[in-house]
DNA sequence: GCCAAAGGGCACCAAAACAGTGCCGATTGC
DNA sequence: GCAATCGGCACTGTTTTGGTGCCCTTTGGC
């Protein structure tokens, strides 16, 4: 219903793991028999994380895969959207495609189309694009839950206040 | 993926023209006629709601739908909860309810178990909890929205380009 | 009293989404 | 050359969703 799909799931379990790891190349095998999931279904995940340019696949004997980045810069937004092909298109229809990307049509404050629900997506989303793997990742310092609830607050206040353009 | 179910949709919405209407009694019939939703499938999601305690059934033949208390004290994680059966139980088993919401369980700044998706979980259901029917309301002031909308779309936007898979 | 319009309950169906697997080819370190 | 790894494609069984059908009960108005 508002589940992440375990495609997700494992995904971000092995993101995690890459991020503790960082540095190694690191084999599907080992990640889905450290945490006991399917290695066929893993790999599949991989290869997808890895086609969007989060991951670099090392082939061969050796081979596994890293990280492309530094964790900080990696959301779990981006994560979901390669893993699920699915494109987020979660605004309103209406809404404008420009030559750079996607702008909200013009009444977007007074639309009466735009459902209760679009706005609630676009606050998930937004949770989704400040997450970053190291926000997810096994607390070196200390971080955790807080943040995330912290993080929602804010999504919130920014919903009810006056909105910042960014 | 991560959305929301039309059920939940269809509910949120009928929610949300409730507290238009508040202080009257509307009927399933009107409030499927006015969004285009099948009339059958948003009675089920209004017995839903109605038998969680949000709504106020009346039968016969003026009968219909009310607010069962205030719009702010009726929060987007109730409805969901409500209208999909499913168990809200999305956190960590030992986080602690208060009176105003949830709160991490004590540890959770080192606990191993929670893995990150749940702590995702937690993060997403905090927003539910702390959106209020009010929040999304159609706006009596002006709808404040519209910005984060966008933010978020530029994000998405940043994410698919440099995203190479489509 | 009767009818029409409303909600209440139960069961059912078709389509889509998901989780998971199989198979085989291409790479590559040892 | 072997073995281990990623890469690609296709396929299947199960669950979830979206949506209906049917009939009963309640109740306001004529």
């Amino acid at each position: 219903m508002l589940a992440l799909t375990k495609r997700s799931e494992y995904g971000l379990i092995a993101l995690v793991h890459l991020v503790d790891r960082r540095g190694e190349i690191v084999s599907a095998r080992e990640i889905g028999d450290t945490y006991q999931v399917p290695r066929r279904l893993l790999a599949e995940v991989l290869k997808a994380l890895s086609r969007a340019g989060l991951l670099e696949s090392y082939r061969g004997a050796t081979g596994g895969y890293a990280l492309a980045t530094e964790p900080e810069l990696i959301t779990v937004a981006q994560a979901v959207t390669a893993i699920e092909d699915a494109a987020p298109r979660d605004a309103c229809e209406s809404d404008i495609k420009t030559s750079t990307g996607w702008s909200a049509c013009e009444m977007s404050s007074t639309c009466p189309i735009k459902t209760p629900i679009q706005r609630l997506r676009a606050g998930i989303w937004g949770l989704l694009h400040q997450t970053t793997l190291r926000d997810l990742a096994h607390p070196e310092p200390v971080n955790p839950f807080g943040e995330l609830i912290n993080a929602a607050q804010l999504q919130t206040r920014t919903l009810t206040d006056t909105a910042v353009q960014s």
